[in-house]
DNA sequence: AGAGTCCGTTCCGAAAAGGAACTGAAAAGT
DNA sequence: ACTTTTCAGTTCCTTTTCGGAACGGACTCT
């Protein structure tokens, strides 16, 4: 994982890597969604080593998505806490779990399950259209070059394969 | 990445992340999912190296989120498919490009856009509830225990924080 | 005083990634 | 006919990262 090139690519799927493109960094995110806010809780609960946490609780401080919050002073110990910023990321967590949910859940069902508390239904999160409420097939949607688009590394080929659909869809439309 | 780990864990996350936990994977089902199928053509476009992006193939295809489909015999050539487990993943590269969009984008607005062409108009993916179809907070959701969980590496601590929560419930019921 | 908690850092061997070169089979150019 | 190009890997070697255990420091508890 080339930590520079992922940030660099015009792709908000791969800026989005670069904050939680490996293994445990979701993981950790997961647990501190859960309540689980400090260093050593964390360490036990995943059985990940001392020291890669440190480096992603660091980075992900780095990144914005987490804040120390001061539980105590005498030796300053922390609290993990999402800010805005973190905490939008768990529909990406809950992306991952409706998928792990539905095509890696024992026989048994999954794990956990989710309710909402609005409707009081156990539910799972579905993808819907921001701007019509409907609920989204991956057919549905087509992807466009968008204002901030720009050839680069890591996005040469699919500049050519939308520039050949649009040109496609226009040439339809005359 | 302890390989074996992940898949071990009770948790439908770790279990994602056993498929799709890198920085790689992701990007490599973006570029199949935009209809870059082709060793060469996934590899230039990323400029991953050549021997990670033959494992990672390897490995998704052992996943069942891909499968080779030949496209010419005397050097038996394939291209990468999705299929409809791995399909099913593009909803976790939604909600990552969704966060991207909004956290990570330059000022001139995301690269790519999406249309909605059963309504037409230009969205985002938004988390919606499965049961009633309202758009989802993630404040509306609780996490419960379901019937696959079990106490075990990867979720010890969450067990308590969710008895903890579910007994403090079931309290405020009464 | 001694053990326990909490959050790290440090050191080392093992595993994975990056990168360039090489194989192999066939099509395309000259 | 011979060379170059395309395509999909594989191999080898160097650099980075990871895992795991130990250590440190600042405190609290018994």
């Amino acid at each position: 994982m080339a930590r520079s090139s992922l940030d660099q690519m015009n792709c908000s799927i791969a800026r989005t890597l670069d904050v939680i493109g490996d293994a445990w960094t979701p993981l950790i995110l997961r647990d501190i969604a859960f309540g689980i806010t400090r260093f050593d809780a964390i360490q036990r609960n995943l059985g990940i080593s001392r020291k890669v946490l440190s480096e992603r609780l660091g980075a992900l401080v780095e990144h914005g998505v987490l804040q120390r919050v001061p539980y105590q002073d005498k030796p300053a110990r922390y609290d993990y806490h999402p800010t805005e910023k973190g905490a939008d990321l768990a529909f990406v967590l809950l992306a991952m779990q409706a998928w792990g949910d539905r095509w890696t859940a024992s026989d048994d069902g999954p794990p956990i399950l989710l309710r909402h508390e609005t409707c009081g239904a156990l539910t799972k999160v579905v993808p819907a259209c921001a701007s019509c409420g409907e609920r989204l097939a991956v057919t549905d949607v087509t992807p466009l070059r968008g204002p901030g688009f720009e050839t680069g590394p890591g996005n040469a080929e699919i500049s050519a394969v939308l520039e050949r659909r649009e040109a496609a869809a226009t040439a339809a439309d005359a």
